[in-house]
DNA sequence: GATGAATGAGGCTTCATTCAT
DNA sequence: CATGAATGAAGCCTCATTCAT
């Protein structure tokens, strides 16, 4: 079959090696769109604008190349997270904006919601460990914060920190997931990020000290 | 659901036609085992006893097989988790019950947990509708319990019920995902289940009224 | 698969045995309809209105069924032409007449000429011999016409009579090729016995002395 | 008719990549001996010399491959053909040689004539059109010998053109179906060619002008 | 004799991966 | 480094045939 040289194959044309990452995002879009197990590897080489061998100049297989590319995204992710987090203090505003770091991310790039939403836990099952640390280190971050505020007497301190950032994280989560699974998303008009308040309303309700 | 070859295939009464009932379970054990994509027809009609073309008088072919499997899976599930909510009358005992039961339900039956937790929402963003309805039928439920608890003023009337169904599903959900990535599994000293305290408390005080 | 009774499972009421023979008839038709390859057992059981078991108790095996079909259906029409021919004398006529017989014959029936066109000859290079000895004895009749025609001085005497036979049932052959392959057969305002003078007409010329 | 993988596997050069001939006649090879529906996909790739799975990167699938390979197989011949008629002027030389080709071709390659005479019909009915407008192109070459011959005043102008083209090609179609089915193919002493004149010798009487 | 649920061998097809250019 | 034609293992599914009832 004569491949049609996608969008990205112009791409190729500025110069030497951008390709790892093409074929890192052409991944992405590929899982996005057909899920992690109908993925064809030569589609993602197509996207990417490379030849199929291409593919395995840089990575060893097929489940590397996927694992690599949720890792790769989820990786970003976690930067951006830990950076804005540095600017604030309060650690309810904390919270605060790492729901709207969650739903801004995902809300903002649709195929990558889904992947996390759809693929990433299928995957942690199936595919060994692979961004199971740095889940461990996007609870890690949550927990830092619900034990700050702790200690400064803003949240219960009866609750156990684990529990509620399964609480927190599941919450967020599941709102992700709702609108992936609803296809209200065609409406443009409304942005995930907006029902940030009304999703750490509850949860913040349930964890702060009844002050 | 798949059409039995005839009415005679479902008498359970002897012990010899109950294949229909061997086969779903055996996929149900299969999928938790290898994942959706990852399961093979020849494998589950070896673990159900029968043979390899049996699968087909009973299934059209391999996706109806696996989206019948867990669909059926679920269905027993919502059956156990209305009845028990009749019993109670406390909006809060229900919402407690219901973890209750998420919990125990998942904890009690590993192959069952790793399904829904990991390829029903997959499948349901790949294969369809199918079980999708019963999950809406789910968040019914709960958003009946939240509402007989807005309107007996236990819960807040300022959240919306959507919302906080979606939290309270999160939380439980995000549990029992944990418990599943999670090789703690092994230790077979601690149950799913004995997390339902903990994780409510967080969640109720989240909904409830400042009483 | 719930069967539906065919129409010819009503049939059945009527008595004892006559299976055998609504099994051949239903066979021509699903060979008519599907080809030799693609016919399946079961369709034909189904149209016969018997059980796919049944068809094991009258016939050995799939191939046997099929050309004992075959076979049945051109013995009596070899029956109908033979008897036909014995009332008239004039050699040129009786020619004639067998054209006609043949057009007649098929183009009455439209499942038994898809048969007779497109799976006979097939079957006969790929199932052994069966009707092979019915075609020959079709072509002794022919040829029997030819030597008495010859004998009688109306058919030329310096061609090969075999030659001949085969001119004459493959200029009648080749027309109900055609007729089959052209979608013009939906046309029922013309039948394919009106061919006949055409026909005849060229290939009598073609072997009559030139008197 | 099916792409190649590119115009460099076109390069017959050199002897590499003349796949896509070698499988189509490794094809006809396979059809002539077990038919149509009995060829296997395997065995074609075999005999070709490629892997199973090179097949689908010159053909769709079995059934585009079979076609193919008949129909290349019958533009070849129409192509002699053709460009042998061109050769001579008398429509009666015409007509002869066209039986002499016909009987020549199909003589000197029994695989073909098997496939010409048992599986192009039967092909024609029940998988569609392909090569039929081949054989309308084969017959309106014979017809416009006829129709120059009924114009020159030898061929009798009171006989319809598609009629006597029928017979004709029905007279020559036969003589080789007879030889095919009958074991005397054994007998490589007699060349199926050598029965032109037989057959010439009485359909030309028969559309000829009684001069 | 009659049934039809069950069997399981076998074929088409896909697609991750390799390697000669 | 890059290519992409070729490979071939592996899995879904069909359907002729059997046999317990």
């Amino acid at each position: 079959m004569a491949k049609r040289p996608s969008q990205a194959a112009a791409r190729s044309a500025n110069g030497t090696s951008d390709k790892y990452q093409r074929i890192l995002d052409a991944a992405i879009e590929v899982i996005a769109e057909h899920g992690f197990f109908h993925s064809r590897v030569a589609e993602i080489a197509d996207r990417a604008g490379v030849a199929d061998g291409t593919i395995y100049l840089y990575f060893k297989n097929k489940d590397e190349l996927l694992m690599a590319a949720i890792d790769s995204a989820f990786h970003r992710f976690i930067q951006r997270a830990r950076s804005s987090l540095d600017q604030v203090q309060d650690p309810r505003e904390k919270l605060r904006r790492m729901a709207f770091l969650h739903l801004e991310a995902l809300g903002s790039n649709r195929s990558l919601a889904i992947v996390f939403q759809t693929e990433l836990r299928h995957s942690a099952k199936f595919l060994g460990q692979f961004s199971h640390n740095l889940l461990v280190e996007y609870f890690d971050v949550i927990k830092s914060v619900l034990r700050e505020g702790q200690e400064a007497g803003v949240f219960r301190a009866d609750i156990s920190i684990t529990i509620a950032a399964h609480c927190f994280f599941g919450a967020v989560d599941e709102i992700v997931t709702t609108w992936i699974l609803s296809d209200r998303d065609r409406d443009h008009d409304y942005h995930l990020s907006s029902l940030t308040d009304s999703v750490v309303a509850i949860v913040l309700k349930g964890v702060e000290t009844g002050s």
